[in-house]
DNA sequence: TCTGGGGTCCTAGGACCC
DNA sequence: TCTGGGGTCCTAGGACCC
């Protein structure tokens, strides 16, 4: 039996938030719709092909989306289905292959080698998967099919809308080295405009650059991910999740903060809700780091770790507030504050069925506390609704 | 209507140790 | 008496991804 030459299948939802608001609201079908922020500092998270022929793009501010096209119709983002969506597409996806690595909340990839006795190609596997999602889910997507895993994730963005594409094992430096640097996995803004400096504008001109020149660019790591890369050589098997390395909670303020009561007040919010997702995934951790955005968008971020792992609000707080005073905020304003922490451990079961109490009365009293202190809050938070805690959904694994 | 939120990984410098 | 050289850990910042 002979095996696929192209095993690995890239599937993506295409503009996935606005398509599940279009499962409830038939009525945006057709019509230029974003999925975002609609408070004062909203951004984009998902525009409608509709939208993005006005040149409506992820992560631009609503306002600015608002120029480009007048007629948008901007949904609040605050609503928990799309984890809920998600989990749906990946049964189907699993249905064809246990083979499946999530990679966000609507992209996977599936090694389908295992198929070669029920499928004749990887095409027919892809079809069917697409079929399957758009049937059950009624949601479109698009599949990329190639040799490697950074070969089908880019056949899959040039197969979009609602499309598929399959690079043939052999011709993957044709398909790859004529497109922009920029669609190399790890080239964002900042590494694009460095290339072109150098005269990389292509996949095809950064695979020719001396191995050297680059490293002195962009530094060791980056340079030989990308110089492999340029060359179709990713030898990455398609495998499980990885574990959580970090969790955090962070916010933008519709009007800045400098008050210190209310700064610790939300401070203190933020490691509650770290705290409430560190218990669901039953992990705690090492160190804690506070972030600060101040109304100059300059960022800072203050960390300390901690020699024993930590997970409740009373613990966490502890640290931040200390982490507030090496701020130096010094009634300077500020337009975001962040509670993450990471080096998580495993918290083992039975202890955390036996602590899960005391954790939780913890926490509560010092919510509590702190309550008793400030009193009640007049800071409104730039998401107009309060963030739901009991779905993977929102932002949670990104958009 | 200036610039979200939840993540991952890398780099560089200083402290510290031998 | 003018300054070693690794290795590791911690911290801060930043690029990138969806």
């Amino acid at each position: 039996m002979t095996r696929f030459a192209e095993p690995i299948l890239h599937v993506d939802m295409d503009s996935f938030f606005v398509e599940v608001e279009r499962l409830d609201h038939p009525e945006l079908k057709g019509r230029p719709v974003a999925v975002g922020g609609t408070g004062r500092r909203g951004v984009i998270a998902s525009a409608s092909y509709e939208a993005r022929s006005f040149g409506v793009r992820s992560a631009m501010p609503v306002g600015a989306a608002m120029r480009r096209c007048p007629d948008l119709v901007v949904v609040n983002n605050s609503h928990g289905r799309y984890g809920a969506v998600s989990a749906e597409i990946f049964e189907i996806m699993r249905s064809f292959t246990p083979l499946v690595e999530g990679i966000s909340i609507d992209e996977a990839f599936l090694d389908v080698s295992g198929l070669r006795l029920h499928y004749t190609s990887p095409r027919e596997v892809g079809a069917g998967i697409r079929a399957a999602i758009k049937e059950q889910v009624g949601i479109p997507s698009s599949v990329g099919i190639a040799s490697t895993k950074f070969v089908a994730k880019v056949a899959s963005k040039h197969a979009k809308p609602d499309g598929m594409l399959l690079i043939i094992a052999g011709t993957e430096l044709d398909f790859l080295h004529p497109l922009d640097v920029g669609e190399l996995w790890g080239v964002g803004e900042v590494t694009e405009k460095s290339l072109s400096d150098l005269g990389i504008r292509t996949i095809g001109d950064l695979a020719d650059t001396p191995a050297a020149l680059l490293e002195h660019r962009v530094g060791r790591a980056a340079a030989r991910h990308l110089g492999a890369l340029a060359w179709a050589q990713d030898p990455r098997p398609v495998e499980g999740g990885t574990p959580t390395r970090s969790i955090s909670s962070e916010g933008t303020f519709s009007v800045d903060l400098s008050d210190p009561d209310t700064i610790e007040r939300e401070t203190l919010r933020m490691c509650d809700q770290v705290a409430a997702r560190l218990a669901k995934a039953r992990v705690a951790g090492h160190t804690v780091t506070l972030k600060v955005r101040f109304s100059d968008f300059t960022t800072i971020s203050r960390s300390s770790r901690r020699p024993e792992p930590i997970a409740s609000t009373h613990e966490i707080w502890e640290t931040a507030r200390g982490l507030i005073e090496r701020a130096s905020i010094d009634g300077r304003s500020i337009r975001l504050l962040g509670v993450a922490l990471s080096d998580l451990v495993d918290v083992e079961g039975t202890r955390q069925m036996v602590l899960g109490h005391e954790r939780i009365d913890a926490a509560a009293d010092a919510v509590d506390g702190v309550r008793d202190r400030f009193g009640a809050g007049a800071v409104i938070p730039a998401r107009v609704a309060p963030r739901p805690r009991d779905s993977g959904s929102g932002g949670r694994n990104g958009a």
